[in-house]
RNA sequence: GCCGAAGUGGCUCAGUUGGUAGAGCAACGCAUUCGUAAUGCGUGGGUCACGGGUUCGAGUCCCGUCUUCGGCUCCA
């Protein structure tokens, strides 16, 4: 007999060699139809396997990542297994779970897979669920993997295999599918009750740009056909709050291609909104003691040979200026950091003076990869809300705090309570590609983690994932679809006062190297504002919102006074439009409905006669009538009481 | 840059097996002067992304280019 301990602590005895399975039986009828794999002494189990030790077990369902993940891993198998029937021939890659659903990497030879084949595979699939094919594990040794798939010649799985300990390789078959896995898995194919796939996509074998792209297939599968609809239902309803759309019904931003890909021009709308945001900032920022700077949008060529931003990204940026002077060569600048090593530099810096902080709104031109321009979240010109923190090394941490500081102000004002911190740092082997002292680079790295644990903020630790002139922290955000972008990012740098010979005098009376911090809490304005969108599906907080208040006569006998009534909110600083056409006014406030617009004010005979306007709130409707001084103070307050939360 | 898909009036889309482009919204004009999510009538507007080719004839078929979309790689 064997102790299986369950979650409550509760153990119970069981017969040795049982299964998740059975034991699962043994609860509750309900309990076994419904669970997919086996938490067993904290690895995932099939729960076919057979357990022959004292353990501790969880039972894994739909609801627990786990459960979801095997579910989707044998729906990939699945999905292999169709390929393979209806592509004779096709060599396998990975074909893992994600986030949502999951994928597999093929080399189909000449064969092209298209949108139009889904269909096809999706039928297949199913048809392969209908046989309830039990999914086999096995252990296998090195020597009879490289011989079996060998023999079939699925070149990518010998790979894999070569680079595997002998003796921990085991296979997965289902019907006449058989794959190199590691598991878990679901007990047979008949669990898998929708399928639906996505999309196709190349990618790179190993994710390496000069090795063979494989054909990726995205897909999806669930346990009710239900939930598949539903699902898609939700897809649907994600993509009405993509930006580029957005941005467009709202006259946010627009692109064109006669000027040229990637670069976003802000209407008068957006750049509304864009500079109600710069303003907030500037006004955090003057709290935290930075000050502004401006500086040139391009810098000569030296400056970033000096920077050895040259050598790096030189071939891969848009090609130099060239001037009426021979040889005399200028670049679009890709990122505020020389010049504003330039500032610093402008008059001898004391450690009185540290920490100096140079803040910039920088617009930065950078020649992204055709294929990775994305809306507004990857474009060729972009302004960054950009910060350069000169320091001692002593201060790195303290700073590190601060920019925290600011940075959760900035994503607490907006609502980003989902985001992601990453604290990268250097590879653990190879260290000769950094620049820095070892010392200085234990110190900030210390200094970034202890500065997180302060702020209570969980933070992932990537290794390798460092810049190669020092460790970054950087907050992701996800978008409507669930795409993930990097907005605020605080880096420490070690390089560029190195390549500027940057300096400060010492207590000691002697000269001594800065460390620079660079930070950027919105990231860019572009991508920012982009995310923000998708966020509030372009439903804006009052405060940053373009046009606050419409105003909407009856009919045009009420013009002139809808126009005074507009003039008397712009002095007290409200953003307001009037829409004096001549239109019903049902029309006028389904439109100002569908604009987002959050507050609407009717105005007719009766409000004319009496200073009042009838107001109607976005979303909520008719809130009754009241005079234009009142409403005026309401708004005012209200947009006070956003502003005041930080 | 690479793999796959798409591109039709300002916007959203229709366009049968190749037979000479259509709707709604928007715009403009006229009527209407209206009370909380679409007033009626009329008018103008398209080298069907661009360039080649096949054909008696191409929005439709083929090739190339550009842009966009979904990914991969990249992201100072």
């Amino acid at each position: 007999m064997i102790k299986i301990t369950f979650p409550d602590n509760s153990v119970k005895e069981y017969a040795e060699g049982i299964t998740s399975m059975q034991i699962a039986e043994s609860i509750s009828p309900r309990l076994a139809q419904e669970v997919l794999a086996a938490n067993v002494d904290g690895e995932v189990w099939d729960l076919t396997r057979p357990i022959h030790t004292d353990a501790t077990l969880k039972l894994l369902k739909w609801d627990d990542e786990e459960g979801k993940h095997a579910f989707w891993h044998s729906s990939a198998h699945l999905m292999a297994e169709a390929l393979q029937e209806l592509y004779p021939g096709i060599k396998f890659g990975i074909g893992p779970a994600i986030e949502n659903g999951f994928y597999y990497d093929v080399d189909p030879g000449e064969t092209v897979i298209k949108d139009s084949d889904f269909a096809a595979i999706e039928a297949k699939m199913m048809e392969l669920v209908s046989k309830k094919e039990e999914i086999k594990r096995a252990d296998i040794s090195k020597a009879d993997a490289m011989k079996m798939f060998g023999d079939r010649g699925e070149v990518y799985k010998t790979e894999l295999i070569s680079e595997l300990e002998d003796g921990k390789i085991t296979t997965y078959t289902q019907g006449a599918f058989t794959d190199l896995c590691r598991g878990p898995h679901l007990p047979n194919t008949s669990y898998i009750k929708a399928v639906k796939i996505l999309s196709v996509a190349g990618a790179y074998w190993r994710g390496d740009e000069k090795r063979k792209q494989l054909v990726r297939l995205y897909a999806i599968s669930f346990p009710k056909k239900k939930m598949l609809d539903e699902y898609l239902v939700m897809l649907e309803e994600a993509k009405k709050r993509d930006h580029r759309k957005i941005g467009k019904e709202l006259e946010l931003f627009m692109f064109s291609d006669t000027v040229g890909k990637g670069l976003p021009m802000w209407l008068p709308k957006g750049t509304m909104l864009r500079l109600r945001l710069q303003e907030f900032l500037r006004k955090i920022q003057s709290r935290y003691h930075y000050q502004e700077v401006m500086c040139p949008p391009i810098g000569n060529k030296l400056l970033y040979i000096t920077s050895g931003h040259y050598a790096k990204y030189g071939k891969d940026s848009f090609q130099p200026i060239h001037t009426p002077e021979e040889g005399e060569e200028y670049f679009l600048k890709p990122m505020n950091c020389p010049h504003h090593c330039m500032i610093y530099k402008n008059s001898p810096r004391s450690y009185k003076d540290l920490p100096l902080r140079i803040a910039e709104f920088g617009t930065v031109c950078r020649y992204e990869q055709s294929g990775e321009l994305h809306g507004l979240t990857r474009v060729r010109s972009f302004t960054q809300d950009d910060a350069h923190i000169f320091c001692r090394p002593d201060q790195v941490k303290d700073e590190f705090l601060r920019v925290m500081d600011i940075i959760s102000i900035v994503f607490k004002s907006m609502n980003f309570t989902e985001f992601e911190a990453q604290i990268s740092l250097r590879d653990k082997v190879n260290r000769e590609k950094y620049i820095g002292s070892d010392e200085n680079w234990e110190r900030a790295e210390a200094a970034i983690i202890e500065a997180c644990e302060e702020k209570g903020m969980k933070a992932r630790v990537e290794y390798g994932e460092a810049a190669f002139y020092g460790p970054k922290l950087d907050f992701m955000v996800k978008d409507a679809i669930g795409r993930r972008w990097q907005l605020g990012t605080i880096q420490v740098d070690y390089n560029l006062p190195e390549r500027f010979e940057l300096e400060y005098v010492g207590e000691d009376n002697k000269k001594h190297r800065p460390v620079m911090i660079h930070r950027a809490p919105f990231g860019s304005m572009e991508r920012f504002v982009a995310v923000l969108i998708e966020h509030t599906g372009g439903r804006f907080p009052l405060w940053l919102t373009p046009d606050q208040v419409a105003v909407l006569p009856i009919s045009e006998k009420f013009n002139d006074y809808a126009h005074r009534v507009a003039d008397e909110l712009s002095l007290q600083d409200l953003s307001v439009v009037v829409d004096d056409r001549n239109e019903k006014i049902g029309k006028k406030i389904r439109e100002t409905e569908l604009k987002r617009i959050p507050y609407m004010l009717i105005v007719g005979e009766k409000e004319a006669e009496n200073d009042e306007v009838s107001v109607r709130k976005h979303g909520e409707g008719d809130k009754g009538s009241m005079k234009i001084t009142n409403f005026a103070a309401l708004l005012k307050s209200e947009i006070e009481k956003e502003m005041n939360r930080w």
